[in-house]
DNA sequence: CTCCGTTGTTAAATCGGATTAGCAAGATGC
DNA sequence: GCATCTTGCTAATCCGATTTAACAACGGAG
């Protein structure tokens, strides 16, 4: 059991001011007049008792807990998206913040639930994310409630949002592909999923695909197919066998996402094709195995980190929230799956 | 601006009672008589209004937020181990707590310094975590607090530890290699670490080869040979490639983790070699890669669900913790890797 | 009819700080 | 020499609950 903490009374006493004196010392107001004496002998006495004031008690008065909700359907599951709770998390602890996370399951009762438990315990403020890009509509808990919505949109709702820029990371796919020289033989595997099988295509997918093509169509380039699929490691592989046995020969495969680029790569694998030899492979989001795959996969990063750390900096930033999209950069990264188109041969 | 959150002197009010009869209604003890009508015109009132008690003030007296700190080093970065966070937010959630996650990055005074913001917050109990198995010192704040310790041990510090049974996971795998068949050209790849490379091998990696190399030895088997590399799959491909280089023909891989695994898939399809055909690999951890591979890895699971959610059902179940070590089994995932002996040659 | 024990309820204190209002002492102004 | 300001500090309240102590009203015992 651990000795009584120390009270800010027990700082008075012994530096032999008043409660009150302590306390404009201790908070370092300048509005309200201490002597320099004073101050000092409470900073002492603070120092000496090993003092921390009780945040949960000041909160009473004051109303803000420096605490921030983060409330999600499934963020902590999402391989790495994790790099979201910790961009979160740091932009917090620099700013004196601590987070309370949450995560609902996609269960609109839980999320309530969680929503209230969080506004019980008097959060300054509520982030609400989602794991992949989509549309949400946050609970009604939430309504009037400073909020920043992360990773999803809500038309709407009064908030802003914070979301990775599909649109430009698909233009940078395409101008990565242009400067490398192709200009044919192209193939975008994962689709814009018009009747979308994977969420995912909704959002990310659609601007993805819509970047992809305006940057390759300016470029004097475009797509010489599109094959739509879940974005998952065995419907790449599939598809991507599927198209090497109808007798086409891609040059570049634009990937949709690293899972459909790994399942991509062993069909190519498997037809005796390589990476980048033979086909050029540029894909999105860079979850772990991208770096693992050999060749390490071009990918265009899903910048969790930075998401994370914004919605923090906004939502402790000064003034009200404006009902913004705040669109972070996709950036590219640069490794060895990407090369010249092969020597001309059948398409 | 939310309208001002309703307090229990409104709903005293509503119910034209004083505030104490509404907090006794409310928490609905028994040991201060309530009658029957004050205590419905309480209940009444408080669902009308939409009365939620604030947590805040309630734990100024009580000393109990409801409210758990969880303090790691990097732990929701890890690939994955985001599943202990949402082991420990579901169990958590079960029991009406919270948690603030934190993470400290390795750094021992944003340790301290983070410890102290959950301190002051008054968390009820601290789950004090590790991204991987080994040996911690907790700093000193903890001392005397309620504390597990996750996927970490700590001699001397009074408190549980929750870990994976990485004995019994090892004699698991060398239980599986047998009943396929395996009685030699087997090979551990990544080894006990004796001087450890990877930090990881201290603690798992020992343990995993013990576990191994005990039932293998009464099973009338033995290890071919330990190759000793760091855990990732640059050095697992390496070390294999050198291995068959050499001239050996291992008809059974041990790797001692998933990162390990890849990097021997990639060397053994470059040597033409087929897995589970020529070469059974039996791995460990089932990273999210395990089941993507191909074929499927069958590999010893790290259960980082089970792992956070027994911390928290701990540190929130009655009495005193015990300085015990809770091992977790390590189930295995049986999936394609590992498959009957190839016919007799060369080893 | 008085005393005592129940029963149901409430006033008041408490938790640990922040904040408002006010007070005493010394300095300044005229 | 008296009114007025400053300066430096403190008493008292408040935040929203929980909890202790006490108090009416009533019924039963003697």
């Amino acid at each position: 059991m651990p000795e009584r903490r120390v009270t800010m009374a027990d700082v008075a006493r012994r530096a032999g001011v008043s409660p009150t004196t302590a306390s404009f010392a201790l908070s370092g107001r300048t509005d309200m007049r201490i002597s320099e004496a004073s101050r000092d002998r409470v900073l002492e006495a603070a120092r000496e008792l090993g003092y921390r004031p009780n945040v949960t008690a000041r909160s009473l008065r004051t109303k803000s807990t420096q605490t921030i909700g983060f409330v999600s359907d499934r963020i902590t599951t999402t391989p790495f998206a994790g790099d979201v709770i910790r961009g979160a998390l740091e932009a917090a602890r620099e700013r004196d913040h601590l987070l309370f996370i949450t995560e609902a399951g996609g269960d609109r009762a839980a999320e309530s639930s969680l929503v209230h438990a969080l506004l019980d315990r008097q959060v300054d403020a509520v982030i609400y994310g989602s794991m992949f890009t989509r549309y949400v509509t946050p609970p009604k808990e939430l309504f009037g409630r400073r909020v920043v919505l992360l990773n999803c949109l809500a038309p709407g709702f009064d908030a802003p949002s914070v979301v990775p820029d599909e649109l430009e990371a698909g233009r940078d796919a395409a101008r990565a592909l242009l400067a490398a020289g192709h200009r044919e033989g192209i193939w975008a595997i994962g689709g814009h999923q018009a009747v979308p099988a994977t969420p995912e295509g909704i959002i990310a997918g659609n601007e993805r695909m819509r970047g992809l093509e305006e940057v390759l169509r300016v470029g004097g380039a475009r797509l010489d197919g599109v094959v739509e699929c879940d974005w998952d490691t065995r419907d790449g592989h599939r598809e991507v066998a599927a198209l090497l046995a109808a007798g086409h020969r891609p040059r570049a495969l634009v990937c949709l996402t690293d899972r459909v680029s790994m399942g991509a790569y062993q069909a190519l694998g498997e037809a005796g094709l390589s990476v980048p030899g033979d086909v050029s492979v540029v894909s999105f989001d860079d979850q772990d195995i991208a770096s693992v795959l050999r060749p390490a996969l071009t990918t265009l990063k899903l910048p969790h980190y930075r998401l994370g750390r914004l919605a923090v900096e906004l939502i402790l930033g000064e003034g009200p929230l404006e009902p913004v999209v705040h669109r972070v950069p996709m950036p590219l990264r640069e490794r060895a799956s990407l090369g010249t188109p092969a020597a001309d041969r059948r398409t």
